[in-house]
DNA sequence: ACTATAAACTAATACCATTAGTTAGGCAAG
DNA sequence: CTTGCCTAACTAATGGTATTAGTTTATAGT
């Protein structure tokens, strides 16, 4: 066999690149194989099609993902960290925070609920209490994101203060 | 003229429905144009392209989560009929919550905006604090159906349960 | 009835994902 | 060292997408 120069890994690391550059969009086959000088249907010796691509695409996003929020549950107010660090990460990299939403029970989408659950950690909440609370903090940290991103809060009202704000709703309502 | 039996309206109602029963991803100018027994190009004379024919759609769909949402202000809880009546629209009917998403500056998109202020009434905020509110509050609810939908809570911790609480949460917040 | 307008059409372009079938390079066995 | 197999790459083709150009034709107003 021809050696195989092209892994998979190599192959999601091109496509992630694309997002990340030209935005989620671009992550085309045909994109993909250019970037690697090789011919669209050469990748499906490699994977099944399009979607598998996207899956490990979103496994490999969420470890970067993951590795961003890492060590902001261990400063002084984890959960304002962890909203800043997630909502910094979306915005400056929004075609790989787009990449990295597909996939939903992979290694590193458990680790990053775990990391929202560390976040929390200080409230002390029981099991089900617990798990809304993961819920809610994880949709609105996305929301806020994906609203800004999509639709964009119109008003000229600063972006970091609502975060704050909001986070501080939550967190008071956590203690009450 | 051939009488103008199309309007802007019958294709947006059409694009709509596809939504609603296909999925937003069915919506194509070839689908559009089947539903309505013509060619795609004809499709031109109206709209001057597909993301165009999308925003009509946007504004149409906000209207229906307006007219489905209004009203819920006036109940004992506002904030948590809203949140009910929000989540409910969209996993009822996902293609048309879909659809409602790309538009951010309609008429009905300040509609929503001030549905939610209302919900928010009672707690007397004063101006860039109600903002934040609301940002926050919207964050919530969308991140909540959209990570449901597209990604989905996976624990089998019932989903009524986790919104009634994150709501909570959030109005007990607001008082502190 | 005639003409101008515009809504529909056909045909074409340039993308997209995907599949079938072919070529050719390198590894392993003889 | 040669032979043969495996497989990664290819070419070619299919059918999907949006969009544009150019043409036909029906109708509304004069």
């Amino acid at each position: 066999m021809p050696r195989m120069q092209l892994t998979k890994t190599a192959i999601t690391d091109t496509a992630l690149s694309l997002a990340d550059q030209h935005g989620y969009e671009a992550v085309t086959m045909a994109n993909i194989a250019r970037s690697l000088t090789i011919k669209p249907p050469s990748l499906y010796n490699h994977f099944k099609n399009l979607e598998e691509i996207k899956q490990a695409m979103a496994e490999a996003a969420q470890k970067q993902l993951y590795d961003t929020l890492k060590g902001t549950e261990q400063t002084s107010q984890p959960m304002l960290s962890l909203a800043k660090a997630y909502v910094n990460f979306a915005s400056s990299n929004p075609g790989l925070y787009a990449s990295s939403l597909p996939g939903g029970n992979g290694e590193y989408a458990n680790a990053l609920v775990r990391l929202v659950a560390d976040a929390l950690q200080a409230y002390k909440l029981e099991n089900e209490k617990m798990i809304h609370a993961i819920r809610g903090f994880r949709s609105m940290l996305h929301g806020f994101v994906d609203l800004n991103t999509h639709a964009g809060f119109k008003l000229e009202v600063d972006l970091e203060a609502s975060l704050e704000e909001v986070v501080g709703i939550f967190e008071r309502g956590l203690q009450s």
